[in-house]
DNA sequence: GCGACAG
DNA sequence: ATCTTGTCGC
């Protein structure tokens, strides 16, 4: 079983199991009925990651079920190696919900990365779980304006490729990277992501996510001191 | 050599 | 991401 305990790897390793991920992402749709969505982060403090999985009503937009998880912080954080940082940690509190979720909207990229492979489509393709990465600031790419209103977006590039889109989540506020994780299209992506957004610039899912795992920071101050 | 660089 | 003071707006 993995946990997340064997997950180390040397750079040569990552880079082979990141090309041999890659393969397996599904690019095209392949998404049942959403009626749970699900957001995920990672908050470090004093060595340690915390990482909350929320589960969302997708209808409501409210919060149905938390799965939490600890661990050393076992590598440092590496511009395109980020799943091997967060991955563990999150692998084990998804492992921990009751309710499991139809989508996974991740606080990072999909495709949009140098092997094609960022920490949305590396889990989800160990878990098969549909996701989206949607992240708040670009890794990989170039793209061209963008339009200063709510839901406008234009496509993120590599060469002449679209490996993403840069959405506007909210009026003139800085854009979204929306990237195909697994099993769900760029433009079935952006409407889900969209859709989560509401009244805010980030979706409800990376809100609830980083206030839960805010909190356990905070109880952990609490506690130290 | 220099800039870019998810979280 | 994390650290951290003052500042702006509702």
């Amino acid at each position: 079983m993995i946990t997340a305990q064997n997950w180390t790897f040397s750079s040569d390793e990552a880079l082979i199991l990141q090309q041999e991920l890659a393969s397996q992402v599904e690019h095209t749709t392949r998404l049942g009925p959403v009626r749970y969505v699900a957001g995920l982060d990672v908050h470090v403090y004093d060595g340690m990651a915390r990482a909350a999985v929320v589960v969302l009503d997708f209808n409501t937009l409210k919060l149905v079920d938390v799965g939490t998880a600890i661990c050393p912080v076992a590598v440092a954080y590496k511009p395109g190696l980020l799943a091997f940082r967060e991955g563990p940690v999150l692998f084990d509190a998804i492992k921990r919900l009751d309710i499991m979720p139809d989508l996974l909207i991740f606080d990072g990229q999909g495709i949009a990365h140098p092997h094609h492979l960022g920490i949305a489509s590396h889990l989800g393709v160990m878990l098969d779980l549909p996701s989206i990465g949607c992240a708040k600031s670009k890794l990989f790419g170039h793209y061209d304006e963008l339009g200063e209103t709510k839901g406008s977006y234009t496509p993120l590039l590599h060469e002449e490729e679209v490996i993403g889109a840069v959405v506007r989540s909210h009026d003139k506020m800085k854009p979204l990277y929306v990237s195909i994780g697994h099993r769900v299209d760029l433009e079935t992506s952006v409407k889900y992501v969209l859709a989560c957004c509401r009244d805010h610039r980030l979706p409800e899912t990376t809100r609830w996510a980083d206030k839960l795992a805010r909190r356990g920071d905070k109880m952990a101050t609490k506690i130290r001191v």
